[in-house]
DNA sequence: AAATGACCATATTAGAATTTTGGTCAGAGC
DNA sequence: GCTCTGACCAAAATTCTAATATGGTCATTT
């Protein structure tokens, strides 16, 4: 009876997103009246946080599963991150729901994005601070630097503007380890061999 | 003439966006006829676009105009990057526009930030070119580079959620030094002091 | 030649009329 | 006594339409 009911919701959310679904939809999907869906769930919204809860489990699963035993902490980070967003593209409910706050700007989709989002940065703040507790993280704001490492690769993913191939994925790993890894600075005696004057600072 | 259709329109723009504001209102405000207008514009949207070009010519100054010369490269990076926020938060046309995007979704108004963050990323690009030539910045991929310091800067400034009050300058430059600048990755001697082993990547 | 403002086709708004939707509950069925 | 149903309701969303506002033009004035 429940899961019917959430096997339903499931599939009308991934479908419709959740202004597009209607509780009369739901209950004829699994095959039950409407009010059979009240016995279970307090409400619609209360309905969808549930499903969502179960995607957010899913997101961590995805980023753990892209990680390797053994291999470089930053390789397997990017790994992880890469995975998220791929997860959030291309999981049905998740990119209705973005499409959903884009064009109507549906508030519950977008605490329900937001809620998903907090979850990743606490995740990805933990796993930061697992690096940093193996001495191979550099100690600092972690809530920060997951916010940002987050941001960053949806934005390059999403947004980047020019040829519309995107990045490959060692272009995107370039990039991370280039930025983020080590660093801008260019330090004496690595970079390009022949570079006179590196101390140029205060 | 023109001069005086040039500040009406800053003004209307500034005041109530590009949706908001209409030819009649200009014409009034500048004291002419709507035809005058039309004189010296093809259309609205050319008058607003030619409205945006002073726009970006004044960002591109507000950039400028935080460097302190013979100050260290990255301290200057930040303060610019940090300028470029504070112009498009206080400046008033670019407020409007942001509010109205997010509001109503305007494609002019759309179409203009667009045109401005492409122009900003330019200049950023060419800022990074300089730090390349002098030897204080890795050689990479510029236009990626710049385009995720403006994003992360813009996220972090906008989006970062605990705590009301804001990050402090200092704080902002701690995260962008320690990020950006000299990368996540804890090197061999300069962790804390006493920390046992830092030798834990493949 | 520069400037005006009445004018037009189209886009936008307002708000009444209608439909849809989330949620309830008295009762049916087991 | 319990689950479950589906007609029902108030509120929200959508549709329809009349009225208004807007970008742009152009014959006429200055």
């Amino acid at each position: 009876m429940r899961d019917r009911i959430e096997e339903a919701a499931r599939r009308a959310f991934s479908e419709f997103g959740y202004k597009g679904t209607t509780m009369d939809q739901i209950a004829r999907l699994a095959g039950v009246s409407k009010g059979a869906i009240y016995l279970h769930f307090p409400s619609k919204e209360a309905l969808f946080q549930h499903m969502l809860r179960g995607v957010i489990a899913q997101v961590r699963d995805a980023f753990e599963s892209a990680q390797t035993e053994g291999d470089d902490y930053f390789r397997n980070l990017d790994r992880g991150l890469r995975a998220l967003m791929r997860f959030r593209a291309d999981h049905a409910m998740l990119s209705k729901l973005v499409q959903e706050v884009r064009q109507f700007g549906t508030a519950e989709a977008r605490a329900g994005l937001q809620e998903l989002e907090t979850a990743i940065l606490d995740y990805l703040a933990r796993h930061l601070k697992r690096g940093v507790d193996l001495g191979v993280v550099r100690p600092c704001r972690l809530d920060l630097v997951a916010f940002v490492l987050l941001r960053a690769y949806t934005a390059v993913l999403r947004d980047f503007p020019p040829a519309e191939g995107a990045l490959s994925e060692e272009e995107l790993y370039e990039l991370f380890t280039g930025l983020f890894v080590d660093g801008l600075r260019l330090r004496p005696g690595e970079g390009e061999p022949g570079n006179a004057q590196t101390e140029q600072e205060r």
